[in-house]
DNA sequence: CCTGCATAACCTGTATGATAGATATTGACA
DNA sequence: TGTCAATATCTATCATACAGGTTATGCAGG
């Protein structure tokens, strides 16, 4: 929800009845207090009482009962968010997610080796020359890391590939170059087998070698959290 | 947004605006039309499109500015929702969403074996048992089965395996046992060696054998995947 | 012709009153 | 004690109105 968009009468409503649902002081299935009792309580218009409503409605936070009220919805995920913490910066974070992609990415990357259109190569071939130009340029390559990776996840003419990849972009290419990457140690010492680890994947996929492009993947990775782990090391010696 | 929750007259107005936004009809920066005419478009109060536009507002899809009118905010992820349509009922779609799990499970039952606590395992020969009654009496499988596959993925002490199956949860668990499983063949015909694939998982899991575990979940998966195919095939004949 | 100002028109934000239909509560009666 | 009807309460929607803000238009002056 962007409370930026709400007018401030009714976003005070919607933040008040969210922190009594997510304290629990109203639990699942209670009953929210009534239209005519939250205009009383906020000395606001019933319109106003409504359009938050609607808004918790929307969310699925709340159902309404003709003749009974607004209740409160029984919600299983009331936990944390999934993948809402990916531009945390502590190096454990970084190999967490390397590990998931390390399992998705190398499956992505022989699904692509087989499934690949002559289109997805051009864009591939394509893709790896802009990160080649960036590394000869000295410029950052997190961008064109992951365009590079987008790009065989979507070879695998499987969206869900591409869809998983998309969740967890935040973790890997960070919203701001100045504030994460200061805390980021590999990103400050790039990966200086980058291009020809990628290229290695993408020949595998040129060639339609699904093992091959398998391994080229789990090394390039591997090697990637090889160099989270050295971090580590050195961050407790 | 929770369609099932809001009024049917309110939820048209959101979803003939979202399409207006997301088809590109309403570009970014465009304005959208005025409370009024929409009142007259739709011929309904002008309290049903305010509740619309407040939900619309809610989602940051767009801003009101008084005297100005309501217009859409540029969004920069203008495209799809990554696994907004886990619900769809197309064996294709169930097959895509199991080549990705599949991906990831067999890594997450490896770690799994190597990284279990004795708590962890307490509760996966649980969350087993339950789910073998839960054949006994021919009860619907779908909820202890992903329990049992949420619980492997936080044995294995990363969060982003849990996270990962929190994410698609949707497609695995049917929000309705009523409509979706209607269409989904595979749900109407449960896996008759659901509880020996499992037992299997679990022992190498119990034994800390991650070879045997991935091998555990990559058989219970492709068995999975192959009866999609099966009825896809079917399907064609 | 261009610029500035005033006015009108239009717009959102909110308030108020009303009706319709559904549900919950209460009281009377058997 | 149980049932039924009446009443109270509730949401869903409609209609009207005012306040404050923006935009468009017209007119006067340079």
């Amino acid at each position: 929800m962007s409370t930026r968009q709400i007018s401030p009468l009714v976003s005070r409503i919607i933040t008040d009845l969210k922190d009594r649902i997510s304290t629990g002081e109203c639990v699942a299935g209670a009953r929210l207090p009534s239209e005519a009792a939250l205009t009383a309580t906020y000395s606001v218009s019933r319109t106003v009482v409504r359009e938050a409503i609607a808004v918790l409605r929307a969310e699925g936070l709340v159902e309404a009962r003709k003749g009974s009220g607004v209740f409160v919805l029984d919600r299983p995920e009331q936990g944390r968010i999934p993948f809402a913490d990916l531009d945390i910066d502590r190096i454990s974070s970084a190999i967490e997610l390397l590990e998931l992609r390390s399992a998705v990415e190398i499956r992505s990357a022989g699904l692509a080796a087989a499934r690949r259109s002559a289109l997805q190569l051009e864009k591939l071939i394509e893709g790896h020359r802009l990160l080649v130009g960036r590394v000869a340029r000295g410029e950052p390559t997190r961008e064109a890391d992951f365009e590079f990776h987008y790009l065989i996840a979507e070879s695998t003419q499987n969206q869900r590939f591409a869809e998983f990849l998309s969740v967890i972009r935040q973790g890997i290419v960070p919203r701001t170059v100045l504030g994460s990457s200061a805390a980021d140690p590999v990103l400050k010492a790039p990966n200086p087998h980058l291009v020809e680890e990628h290229e290695r994947i993408l020949d595998a996929i040129v060639e339609g070698d699904p093992a091959a492009a398998e391994q080229g993947m789990q090394i390039h990775l591997e090697n990637s959290l090889g160099r989270y782990r050295a971090f580590l090391r050195g961050a407790g010696a």
